[in-house]
DNA sequence: GGGCTGACCTACT
DNA sequence: CAGTAGGCCAGCC
């Protein structure tokens, strides 16, 4: 992916205002939820759109992904969508790369698909605000 | 300026 | 439980 490819004018890029919701400002709100996320959870591309503010939809929340740089350590395989499926192709190298890093982290799949019972953030809310740390799945 | 695509979701049939 | 329909909005052609 191109980054933003010829943009060269300095009026787009110093000319931000953060007070907005804009994307960028929204994106960086996920990022932010996504990596709250504790290590052995997960959470579904609409939680984190709710959670990251008004105005979000799902869709978004994987460009928000996208967008961020590599530079930034994100843990995005612990973004599922909502079946509790990994949302790549099952023959794309993205797929057994977030699976394996999934079940590094203790989360394991009921056939090709996580127990969202077990291992859904339901605590993400509560941990964002105050910090909580969640109950492991026993 | 319009039209199609996409790491999606919810609801309905 | 599987399939369909509508909605969502930034990027790219």
């Amino acid at each position: 992916m191109k980054p933003i490819g010829s943009q060269n004018d300095p009026a787009q890029m110093e000319d931000v205002h953060p007070e907005k919701t804009d994307f960028q400002t929204w994106a960086r709100n996920v990022c932010q939820v996504i990596q709250g996320i504790p290590r052995g959870h997960v959470l579904t591309y609409g939680e984190v759109a709710r959670l990251a503010g008004p105005g979000g939809s799902a869709r978004r929340v994987s460009m928000a992904m996208r967008y961020a740089p590599k530079g930034v350590k994100l843990p995005w395989h612990r973004v599922i969508n909502s079946q509790g499926k990994i949302s790549f192709p099952p023959d794309s190298p993205y797929f057994s790369e977030q699976k394996k890093k999934l079940e590094r982290e203790g989360v394991r799949f009921k056939g090709d698909a996580i127990d969202l019972q077990r291992f859904g953030y339901q605590g993400a809310l509560d941990a964002l605000l105050w910090g909580i740390p969640p109950a492991g799945p026993s």
